[in-house]
DNA sequence: CTGTTAGCGCTTTCAG
DNA sequence: CTGAAAGCGCTAACAG
């Protein structure tokens, strides 16, 4: 079998005796061709190796099948490919494909990026970036369906969907109420980012909800490296009444707490609980004793950018009737492994 | 000003007073226009805010400036990004943009994403698997310009780009002997895996060179985990003469042995100098000690695989007298962190 | 159900 | 240096 290379419509059209417009409809799944028919192109097609030219057809039809899928930067994390084959996956159930271009955070990139999205005719565009954050974007994405992840506008113009910080938060609480803690230290970021403040929302929610004090003392905030849990730790844990069970910002700042904990002889999750965020399996499962902690939606945010794109098809809803286009929380799923200590529910429950 | 949509290079050559060809000349920079003329069409392609449809160009030309980039399944490392990123970037350079899809390691989708590439017309295709492995793939790549990304085929038929696995060994190997190290034990991988070949011939080059006998003894084979780590210093320590020194097959390992080297007693890199492998940021950086480790080249690749597609233009070679494809080895740079510990060297070098 | 006929927007001869 | 004309391969009416 050769290459083909350029048998067309046309070729095909004669080789079955029949015009292209019915070849056309049978590449369309058309309804209007009789079998027979059917059959004798479709066979044509394989024995002549047919294949398509997607150009031709966009050209004609002015849809690419096309979804650009444009980063910031794509930092150092693993998070980064959650997301990516969230949206790939989901794009290629639909049969669509996936552009793909880095800005590395640079400005003029980013536009060009667009614009040569524009013209390659996408069906719309993703932006996401690697940690949830406001994002500033050039007012030629609105030149196409859109969608934000990981990310927002100031004015909340554009959709987007993020993981819910405020129930990471509350959700690791609770799970260290339950164990039986009520002394809970808090070892938060320091960044003005939306992670810092949910988490600590919920944080303290948690608390009000089971009637614990929220004490300012047991929250110290701290970078979100290692250094920044091994300084937490240690800030904490020299506090006249030092915590039993620490939530820490993130795995990378439990990594440091550990060794902190360590150092100072404790044993985990025996002396001290620990409850992480991110899930970053790399750390989390291989910590000892392995971390429970939280994970955040990646793949998830990724999958609903496309779904939601692909949903609403040529909306570009005009400016007077727009409905507020919506901002989508997805749930943070905790994962349990060791850290967070055995049960002591019944025990400590019957003395709440 | 307005959404463009629908300005074509006929609206602008009327507008412009001039041909359509012209207006596709300036467009692409050809030398056979006047002066006056270039600016005059410029102009009005800026005061319309035209923009060229690529469905249309990439219909005429046959060409896309697009390059597939396909994946086996996009794993939980922070790898795919980098490779990701080397490719994004030399695309960019070049004005191409790259088409993503993620197979999920799944032949039928393989070969399906690889014929969807083939109806885009893109330029070149990567395949890239996310550790250095031996890969397979369907007759149909031929077709195109391709180039394998840490992985190969076995009959090498294909060009491909991997680590220098054996420089990888030897290096660490190497530096650990410059140490003044002459016990160095290895703890290694006992999957079949190039990576576990090429850095274990590395090691046993590097000792050879350096004058000290290969023991076998100091050679542990475990999995890719934290856990064998944990399991290969617990054996090599319990030699009757355990090593002084610790290269592991990768970082992960690596912060195994930390962990088991820690319970026994150690203090590293006093006692137990370790040298990892894959310089995995959130690990190897944020070990206590730091982890001193050799990176893999994925982004250097990612970026050779674009740049080598690019370059030999249309050369789909005729089989003939094709030259045999290239089998690039790209270095594995040296981390140099502290759990190597300190120079020796001038000490230990001068009674070898 | 099916063939024919216009183009989609751009590039590329071919004459000037 | 520049205009006109002929398609690239496909879809979408429009008549049968």
């Amino acid at each position: 079998m050769a290459r083909n290379q350029d048998v067309t419509i046309h070729d095909i059209a004669r080789r079955a005796g029949v015009g292209v417009g019915t070849v056309s409809r049978v590449l369309n799944d058309s309804p209007n061709v009789s079998d027979a028919t059917r059959a004798q192109v479709r066979q044509v097609m394989a024995e002549t190796n047919y294949r398509p030219k997607s150009a031709a057809k966009t050209l004609r039809t002015r849809r690419s099948s096309a979804i650009a899928f444009i980063t910031d930067e794509i930092a150092s994390t693993p998070f980064a490919v959650d997301t990516i084959r969230g949206a790939q996956d989901a794009a290629w159930q639909h049969g669509k494909i996936l552009l793909l271009v880095n800005t590395n955070a640079n400005e003029k990139l980013l536009e060009a990026a667009i614009e040569s999205m524009l013209d390659r005719q996408v069906e719309g565009l993703i932006f996401a970036t690697w940690f949830h954050r406001r994002a500033k974007l050039p007012p030629i994405v609105r030149q196409l369906p859109n969608v934000l992840v990981d990310c927002y506008v100031e004015d909340r113009s554009l959709p987007s969907v993020v993981p819910d910080e405020f129930q990471g938060g509350y959700t690791a609480t609770e799970l260290l109420l339950r164990q039986g803690h009520r002394r809970i230290g808090f070892i938060n970021n320091n960044e003005d980012q939306p992670a810092r403040w949910g988490r600590q929302q919920g944080y303290v929610r948690a608390l009000a909800d089971w009637g614990v004090p929220f004490n300012p003392e047991l929250v110290t905030f701290q970078g979100g490296a290692a250094e920044s849990g091994y300084a937490g730790a240690n800030v904490l844990m020299r506090l006249p009444e030092p915590p039993t069970a620490i939530f820490c910002f993130n795995d990378r700042s439990a990594m440091g707490a550990y060794d902190a904990l360590r150092e100072m002889g404790f044993v985990l999750p025996r002396d001290i609980a620990i409850v992480g965020f991110d899930n970053q399996e790399i750390i989390a499962a291989h910590l000892r004793p392995g971390l429970t902690t939280l994970q955040l939606p990646h793949y998830e945010m990724g999958a609903w950018a496309v779904n939601y794109l692909l949903q609403k098809p040529y909306d570009l809803s005009p400016p007077g009737l727009a409905s507020a286009p919506p901002q989508v929380k997805l749930p943070c799923p905790l994962i349990l492994r060791e850290s967070h200590g055995t049960r002591r529910e019944e025990v400590q429950r019957s003395s709440t």
